[in-house]
DNA sequence: TGCATATATAAGCAAATTGTTATATAGTGA
DNA sequence: TCACTATATAACAATTTGCTTATATATGCA
């Protein structure tokens, strides 16, 4: 049953984003790159546990990384089945953009390449 | 900060959706009135569980319960403030009408009052 | 080559989740 | 009142999750 199939993709991709680390995450890859060490000053985490929420995000394949000198950048996978969907839910979401702009006051953001 | 707690509210409700039986459930409870004993039937998941899922859903007010006679009839509350959030989302699910109707074929849909 | 930085991964642990069985509560109808 | 049906809740076990610490890997640079 094709519908069926369906909606368990998408449960399991709404499990995923059901953390808020990971949503706002996400909703920061949607219009930037970003890479772990940023995570870790935004999120005030550890590198191991920033690294493993943006593991179970690429094992979905939500986000791509791509290395750039000593930093591996992460971006939202525009390609993905599920992105339509996934674009339209993060639109609704608040901006986040003065994380970054927060980090950039205080010289932390990586401009690399 | 006032967008910290929104995204920490809809990760919650992400995390609440991100299970297939309740995101099947919110799907079918956004066009019809069901009653518990008819996801017991639908899911094939003991009615202990089925009361467990709905009752989370009920603790964050995302739906409503209103007993008539003997079967307690729960639907989608539209005062949750965050409604059009979910109602966005669940307009891009694949409909589920055909597991009532495959309900009503056996006899099993409840009508009451 | 050797050291520092960035990242990934493994192992361990506590808390949360989801099902089960057993039992309590509430309405229906004889 | 009694028995039946529908539902809720409690207690418990198995699994999953999300963090921690320790360690491995890869790049940049002196």
């Amino acid at each position: 049953m094709k519908t069926a199939v369906e909606i368990d993709k998408v449960a399991m991709i709404l499990k995923l984003l059901g953390d808020k680390t990971r949503l706002t995450m996400v909703k920061l890859l949607e219009s930037n790159e970003c890479c772990v060490c940023e995570f870790v000053e935004i999120f005030q985490m550890s590198q191991p546990s920033i690294s493993q929420h943006l593991r179970k995000l690429r094992d979905v394949g939500l986000v791509r990384e791509q290395r750039r000198g000593q930093w591996i950048f992460y971006s939202v996978n525009k390609q993905h089945q599920y992105y339509c969907f996934v674009a339209e839910l993060l639109q609704q979401l608040p901006n986040q953009e003065y994380r970054l702009k927060q980090l950039e006051k205080q010289g932390m953001r990586i401009t690399c390449c």
